[in-house]
DNA sequence: AGGGATGTCCAACTACAGGA
DNA sequence: TCCTGTAGTTGGACATCCCT
């Protein structure tokens, strides 16, 4: 059988490592007990026209849930309940009407919130509810060998591995019609190169009937040349083969499972590139999305420092701060969170322009004054850093940072002679007291100076 | 020996639970 | 509702294994 997954550069390792396909999911985790459990009640819709209850899953810890309230006490409970559980008893046509406008994540999240919800959604005659929602978020149509709700949960159900649990994978598997992590990946992820070995004396033509996938637990990606199966697939396919040898016809039997199973493989096979594509516009789509609000929000947030009187070029310095980068569009609520912390980095960024611009406005005026001197008196004066130092021009240079700072206030520190005549004084008196406590001079003789050079 | 498959390391990124 | 810390995934680069 060719196959459709493989790109027509086989034999090599593709550079194009399979994207990973970030869809809209429930934000709810969902433990593995509970996949398990959602798979398989989704694989057969329910028959049932009313939304009966299913079986509680685990009638032990159920069981410990229940309490029992009086026919009247539940009344009035229920009057003045203002959650969804009365959303059920609305008449059924209306019930549909407000579904089907529903993202296919909150019907989800709908159908895990009670046994009346899970029941209606999984009835047949909800189907209409699904495939409106699933058509509204454009996705392609649901594959034949999934039912609405299973597709809907492949694509929006969560991110949780399917064997595990485990949370945040993102890349779902259209070949397995599965989440798998890396770990059940590299545990429950058969090549066919080791079928043989791990199912010693099994007909590897097994193999023709279980969908597949190109990429192993440990290609990080990488699509490969062979063939990978999932574990449990090879088990059941196996176990349902055991079965029919058992049947009437076995013959017969056997040979109509093997090209039902062929048709469905081939079905999932040959459709897997067109669901990956939709996946990765969707996920691209999604990026160009949460690119558009994060500049939205980066707007606001420029708009409202300038608001109170801040400019762009300290602005800027918070662009990369995380409060700033995120894709949620700025509340008034989530102002008053944020504005505090960033209005700190933003008045620090202020305050270190204003020192840079100040500087450079001493530096100026002391320069312009230096040239009115003769360059032997410059060796007396202090340089800029040691300028920086004097009270009357650190008072100046401190002042209030939205106080503006003319630039005769620089020159009349040096016009002024007192300031800087203060500072030479006090050079003086120092270098003198230096030279006095120092050790005269040692006299060398002719050997040291021979040393010394 | 060559080339593909598998494995390791690591930085960047992401989702999510829990707390405020 | 938002923020933060954390656990886990992703993907690039490179090394090693293994088959032909």
């Amino acid at each position: 059988m060719p196959d459709p997954q493989q790109s027509s550069s086989s034999g090599v390792r593709r550079s194009t490592r399979t994207r990973t396909t970030r869809l809209a999911t429930v934000p709810q985790s969902k433990p593995e007990e509970m996949a398990d459990v959602e798979s398989s009640e989704l694989s057969e819709l329910s028959d049932e026209e009313s939304s009966d209850f299913d079986e509680p899953t685990h009638r032990g810890k159920r069981a410990k849930l229940e309490v029992k309230v009086s026919p009247k006490k539940r009344v009035v409970s229920a009057r003045r309940k203002k959650n969804l559980s009365l959303l059920p008893t609305v008449p059924f046509d209306v019930l549909m009407e407000v579904l089907a406008r529903l993202r296919v994540a909150d019907i989800i999240a709908l159908s895990r919130t009670s046994k009346e919800f899970r029941g209606l959604l999984l009835s047949k005659r909800s189907i209409s509810v699904w495939k409106a929602a699933l058509t509204a978020e454009g996705c392609l149509e649901c594959p034949a060998d999934l039912s609405e709700p299973e597709y809907a949960v492949l694509l929006f159900g969560g991110t949780n591995c399917y064997n595990c649990g485990t949370k945040g994978i993102q890349r779902i598997d259209f070949g397995l019609r599965r989440r798998l992590c890396v770990s059940c990946m590299k545990v429950k992820l058969v090549s066919e190169k080791r079928f043989d070995t791990l199912f010693p004396g099994s007909d590897p033509m097994l193999l023709e009937l279980i969908p597949y996938t190109h990429i192993g637990g440990y290609s990080h990606g990488h699509s490969s040349n062979g063939r990978f199966f999932y574990r449990d697939d090879i088990v059941k396919t196996q176990d349902t083969l055991k079965a029919l040898e058992r049947a009437e016809d076995p013959k017969t039997a056997t040979n109509e499972f093997y090209k039902a199973q062929r048709d469905r493989t081939w079905a999932i096979i040959s459709t897997i590139r067109k669901y990956e594509t939709w996946a990765e516009h969707t996920a691209d789509r999604k990026v160009v999305e949460s690119k558009s609000r994060a500049a939205q929000r980066w707007e606001d947030i420029q708009q409202r420092f300038r608001n109170i009187g801040y400019i762009d070029e300290d602005i800027a310095a918070i662009k990369s701060h995380p409060n700033v980068k995120s894709d949620t569009p700025l509340t008034n609520q989530g102002w008053g969170r944020v504005r505090a912390r960033l209005e700190d980095l933003v008045l620090e960024a202020k305050k270190v322009r204003i020192d840079k611009c100040r500087s450079a406005a001493l530096s100026d005026a002391y320069t312009k004054y230096m040239r009115t001197l003769r360059p032997t008196q410059w060796a007396a004066l202090p340089r800029i850093r040691e300028l920086r130092t004097l009270a009357e021009v650190q008072t100046l240079l401190q002042r209030d940072i939205d106080a503006d700072i003319a630039t005769d206030e620089f020159s009349d520190l040096f016009n002024d002679d007192s300031t800087l005549q203060t500072w030479i004084d006090g050079r003086q008196r120092y270098l003198e007291s230096v030279i006095a406590s120092s050790e005269p001079f040692p006299k060398f003789t002719g050997d040291d100076l021979m040393w010394i050079l």
